[in-house]
DNA sequence: GTCTATGCAAAGAGTTTGCAGATGT
DNA sequence: ACATCTGCAAACTCTTTGCATAGAC
């Protein structure tokens, strides 16, 4: 793999933006940098990094796919109420056990898992009750 | 909501299916009993099922979402090698319990979780452990 | 009779891809 | 120099939607 300059703008970018980020959020705040940036690139590059592991791909519920710079298995909320999507921090070893505890249930080998939790973040329970 | 025929012949359809099926093989499947049936109705009525709780989605990372009859909370697996998804039988009371744990990590209301474990289905890893 | 659901086809979102030219090594 | 990466635009996949008509109540 061969460096260039809009790789690395991709990675920055994914890292910098800690809110989860679509493809298309990416290539706005990285089109800032480097203007004749395509979203094309973005997108190679996204799958590139997720790839080989340097990105996570979270797939979600309503259309586009997000992504996390932070790289190491760990969990996410959305919202249900303002779509944002929220890390969780849990033990790595309680992650690790979820996967022990499938294998025990399955015919095959699990070697992973992703969780997606639905619910009310913070910001959005708190309005919600004030409303009542 | 009123009756009709397209949706009553999609819910058995997706019933039917044990295997996870796309809106295109419900659609496929379903068109043969209705033949002038179409795409659209079938995912206009599996949106509603989905609403309604009669039916599951499970997004996939590759590309389309995919149904399921069966209603109630649980997991599946992908299998990384051929791409079918098959259904992981775990407690009621295992899923509960990480719905609760994580809620004590998380600053908001957490209501339930999807996860989709990775890894080879049983044939598939007999499959690649034979070609060593 | 009224209101909802359908079929059809067109549009929409998100993503991938082919190609000619630019860039890294 | 050569292979890889890019920008651009077109194509592709999955899904939704507008509209006239058929069907449920």
């Amino acid at each position: 793999m061969r460096y260039s300059k809009q790789r690395e703008l991709v990675m920055q970018t994914v890292e910098r933006l800690c809110d989860h980020p679509t493809a298309e959020e990416i290539y706005d705040k990285a089109a800032q940098e480097c203007p004749n940036l395509s979203l094309g690139t973005v997108y190679r590059n996204l799958n590139l990094l997720a790839d080989i592991g340097e990105a996570l791909r979270i797939p979600t519920p309503d259309g586009g796919d997000r992504f996390d710079g932070r790289c190491e298995p760990h969990y996410h909320v959305v919202c249900t109420n303002c779509g944002n999507v929220f890390d969780l921090e849990m033990d790595d070893s309680y992650i690790q056990k979820i996967n022990e505890d499938a294998n025990k249930c399955f015919d095959g080998i699990i070697e992973s898992h992703t969780t997606l939790f639905h619910g009310l973040c913070g910001e959005c329970a708190k309005k919600l009750n004030e409303n009542k």
